[in-house]
DNA sequence: TTTAGCACTTAAAAGTATCGAGTGCTAAAT
DNA sequence: ATTTAGCACTCGATACTTTTAAGTGCTAAA
């Protein structure tokens, strides 16, 4: 696992100039283009142990090397050197996150931004740790009410029920005590299950209207959290998608929910994941590199965001942009609720 | 523009085997799979006539003949059989569209359902000849305020203004009484416009407040209306996306939201609209064919829904799906509002 | 340990040959 | 006047062959 100096500059030269040009890089190409002091010959000694030790590969005999994904790896763990963005990428993130609409509005926002900064698909998830915190509940007209649900770490939700029949307003006030009695604390996760075990405890008390508050309490809920961010149009122009196949493959896989919820699945556990290609347990996965950032904002965890792109993707400016977003969230972005506001509900609700 | 019979049975056999095949159709396989009395040699000089014409159209000189825009036409207007939608397409369509959430969800749902039915895409624009009707502001914490959008033909749509202030609650009444003098009857294409005023005339008095709540609104109406439900992988499948061209092409022409607005735009005058190939303003959208339906219930419009696939698409199902499901808006779709709930808003408001 | 030199491999590009579906036209048949 | 059999012709598609060039691995010398 310890290569000498010279190896770790033909590894990471191997693997800076196939990120930029997509094809196999020869000996003659490291010793012209990258400041490697030594002969073809000497080079292509040391590329053939790379390739004995799993490093690298030869698509074909005649062919210059590529990195494997133990190469690559072995680039992020030890060779690749932190890149900056430029004021040119900060001015554009900043002049287009604008900060309205709830977390996930911005969320949405944010994976839009990334996803043109680095030209490649941008998946992001949110929160589901996050518990119930306060439920209201609004009259709009005599048959139609708002439900509001606010989570602990802030975000608000909210949906619409219709009733059939012209409700008292203190069977509302009773009904918003019940849901939230049952339901503060609730993981979002759990919602579903808690909320049918309201509909046997209190279904009686009111006939249809609690099943309606439920059922669009429980729709709303079911609405995907995770939202693919398009980009799918700028990763087409990579090299690697000039035949068909790929791309109807890419294509289908990105569009395959289950493969999306494995793909960040694998990152429950760090901060910072990167899973590279052959290391995704999805098989369809397994010539792409996934990168997920846990976004958090004052030590609560707000969702992940997570790119999605060819192994030949530039892994220094997708994690630098990420941790620039995650660093934006904590200094400059208000979110909907801030700390000071907390405890409110219960004194001085107006309905 | 008359055709004889003969001739009439050629272009819609040759339609709907092109409809069917993806290749071109020669003389030899009309007269075997329709049901032609005549030579091949017959058929060859009409064929060679329709071409003249400009209903057909050759690849080639050693090939069949495909359909033109012209003919397609022609086909659409004079030849085209009704299709019933078969008892699996409905129970699909039934099964799946819940008639849960606001009508915006419902739409969703019926764009992801017709994609599916069709394998196209499928896009969904949402009514915008509406009109805002009542505006209702929720207080929801201190610094977190609820706006409820109502608008005449039953849409509601909300957001949530961040505060920087405590605001009293008579303030907020105060100012939800001058956004409902100032907005209602406003249509919500110009809401922008409008507010920009209310801005100007109101703001000195609830300085940042009203801002606040003004740009909420904002950006809440400048969410794109139109939404496009994948049905990508699907459409990839089909046999003229089979060089890479296209397909970048394609999925470059479906992400540029002008493209779409341009498409959409040509429709606007017929409740049942279908341009095909060529007669699209839009280049790019010169081998493809937008099909849109006007959705309404009782006599109010809700919105367009539209398809966009190869000119050779299946006509006669598209247009019935898109049927069919319009009658089930007016049939047994409930929405948000009921005509009776009409003016309640004054007499009986609870904050 | 490094390097010059060279034979060797192979994918990709360019060129060539063959095949066959389908045509248009002519002349004969209805 | 209309229809049809017959046939030469066209041209894309497919398969096969040749050429080219990039890059290697190995050997022997520095």
């Amino acid at each position: 696992m310890n290569l000498d100096e010279r190896k770790k500059k033909i590894l990471s030269s191997v693997v800076e100039d196939y990120i930029e040009s997509a094809e196999p890089v020869g000996s003659k190409t490291l010793v012209e283009k990258y400041h490697l002091d030594y002969s073809s010959a000497t080079i292509r000694n040391d590329m053939k142990i790379l390739e004995e030790e799993g490093y690298l590969e030869q698509p074909h005999v005649s062919a210059g090397r590529i990195p494997s994904t133990k190469g690559y790896r072995y680039y992020v763990d030890n060779l690749m050197k932190e890149r900056k963005l430029s004021m040119v990428e900060i001015d554009y993130i900043n002049s287009t996150i604008n900060g309205f609409g709830d977390v996930d509005d911005i969320f949405e926002q944010v994976a839009d931004v990334v996803s043109k900064v680095l030209s490649t698909p941008t998946v992001i998830t949110r929160n589901n740790t996050d518990t119930i915190e306060h439920i209201k509940v609004v009259k709009i007209s005599d048959k139609l009410l708002l439900i509001v649900l606010m989570s602990k770490n802030g975000t608000v939700k909210d949906c619409i029920a219709k009733l059939t029949d012209v409700v008292e307003d203190n069977v509302i006030d009773q009904m918003t005590n019940i849901l939230n009695q049952n339901l503060t604390g609730t993981p979002l996760k759990e919602l579903h299950l808690v909320l049918n075990n309201v509909i046997k405890k209190d279904l009686k008390a009111f006939s249809g209207v609690m099943e309606e508050i439920v059922n669009s309490i429980k729709y709303e809920m079911s609405k995907d959290l995770k939202k693919l961010n398009s980009g799918v149009e700028q990763i087409l122009e990579k090299p690697e998608f000039s035949d068909v196949q790929t791309i109807k493959n890419f294509v289908n896989m990105i569009s395959t929910k289950e493969i999306i919820d494995s793909a960040l699945e694998k990152s429950n556990n760090n901060k910072l994941s990167i899973v590279i290609g052959s290391e995704n347990k999805e098989v369809l996965l397994n010539d792409y590199t996934v990168i997920s950032l846990d976004i958090e904002k004052d030590n609560k965890y707000l969702g992940k965001l997570s790119v999605i792109g060819p192994k030949r993707m530039n892994y220094a400016k997708t994690i630098s942009t990420l941790k620039y977003i995650n660093e934006k969230f904590n200094n400059t972005l208000k979110l909907n609720k801030d700390s000071k506001a907390k405890g409110d509900y219960s004194e001085k609700r107006r309905d």
